[in-house]
DNA sequence: AGCATAAATGACTAATCAGTCAATTATAGA
DNA sequence: TCTATAATTGACTGATTAGTCATTTATGCT
């Protein structure tokens, strides 16, 4: 029973991910995740024990998702520019290969249906980010502005190059636009 | 009463785009709009034929209002960085000084209530901007890279720094991070 | 003032909503 | 196989939804 379980919690989560991108948050009915899961409407509620607990559970798994992948492989570079490609390709990547979640990331990061707790839960993955950022300012191989600026500069420029992607049909130009997006944000970061 | 009439529909727009950024679309009834307005329920629809076209009417007339601001004044400046920068704290500034209608387009510029008509209209408002960027790369200003790209990159790096001044409290480093976010972009985008 | 027209109103409706719960089905251990 | 427990189900409910329309009110013109 744990794996059927596991089924159709996945199948919910996974559901509700592509009705809220589709259709956001209000626009997707309780009724229609569990038709698209293909469980009932009640089994929804075993699950979640409400809409917004819904939410903000699929909020924290994509999130999850997305701070371990940016993070992988990360100890085989060597220089800060080599770790920081290495994000850069990680998140581009993510972004491309999760569509879904990608856009979900985007339209749900600053939406009130996420709470406080969940935010502060998610965020807590991501300070590994805010300690590289230190450590290249402080050994003076990015400039010194703030870290929430380089990180939020950083973090929206690879969304912008996911985003060029997604939209753009003929995919023969992405690894030339994943390349000059890091480009552009290394040459404004680094003080060389 | 041409002017009550400009009123009344001024007064719904205002209150849409308030509920709209705080709930979402389908988070705020039509009802609430009319009752922020001060409206009776059937008035929006004298002037909005249906919810959808609520939200298209408002989206053009905000994301009009900013075109109209990005480009203000650019006449003065003489060089391509200069009018560049120029574009930067007329964007900026928008954000900073229109909160709601910032939030407002950064959630509903890829939402599914858009109609594909709003969004092509609105686009021809920002022809100029393309324009300016082929321009600086065909006279070798800023470099060679695909002008979606470019364009892409300097508006949501605007995004950014506005962000950062609507969550911070302090208002005292605002100068700082536009001036600072605007070098990271320059740096980025400009071949010198 | 008197009249024609335009604007505003809010009670109303059929549809849809999140969430409940008593009944049913599947599972695990003995 | 039998029993206790856990998971699943979908009909149901009271609340809310977008949009309608007959009626009332305000306006502009002569």
């Amino acid at each position: 029973m744990k794996e059927q379980v596991k089924y159709k919690r996945t199948a919910i989560i996974k559901a509700a991910l592509k009705l809220f991108t589709e259709r956001g948050f209000h626009g997707t009915s309780t009724a229609q995740i569990s038709k698209e899961a293909g469980v009932a409407t009640g089994t929804l509620f075993n699950y979640f024990s409400t809409k917004e607990d819904l939410i903000n559970g699929l909020y924290f798994e994509v999130k999850g998702d997305l701070s371990r992948t940016m993070g992988k492989d990360l100890e085989t570079e060597s220089t800060f520019q080599d770790k920081l490609k290495k994000i850069w390709f990680n998140l581009v990547k993510w972004g491309v290969e999760n569509r879904e979640e990608f856009l979900f990331v985007g339209q749900f990061c600053s939406s009130p249906y996420i709470t406080k707790f969940t935010r502060e839960e998610v965020m807590k993955e991501y300070l590994f980010l805010h300690k590289l950022v230190y450590e290249g300012i402080k050994t003076g191989v990015i400039r010194d502005f703030s870290a929430e600026l380089t990180i939020a500069m950083f973090y929206q420029a690879s969304r912008v190059v996911v985003n060029l992607i997604l939209d753009s049909d003929q995919l023969q130009n992405e690894n030339k636009i994943i390349e000059d997006g890091f480009q552009i944000i290394w040459k404004g970061l680094s003080k060389k």
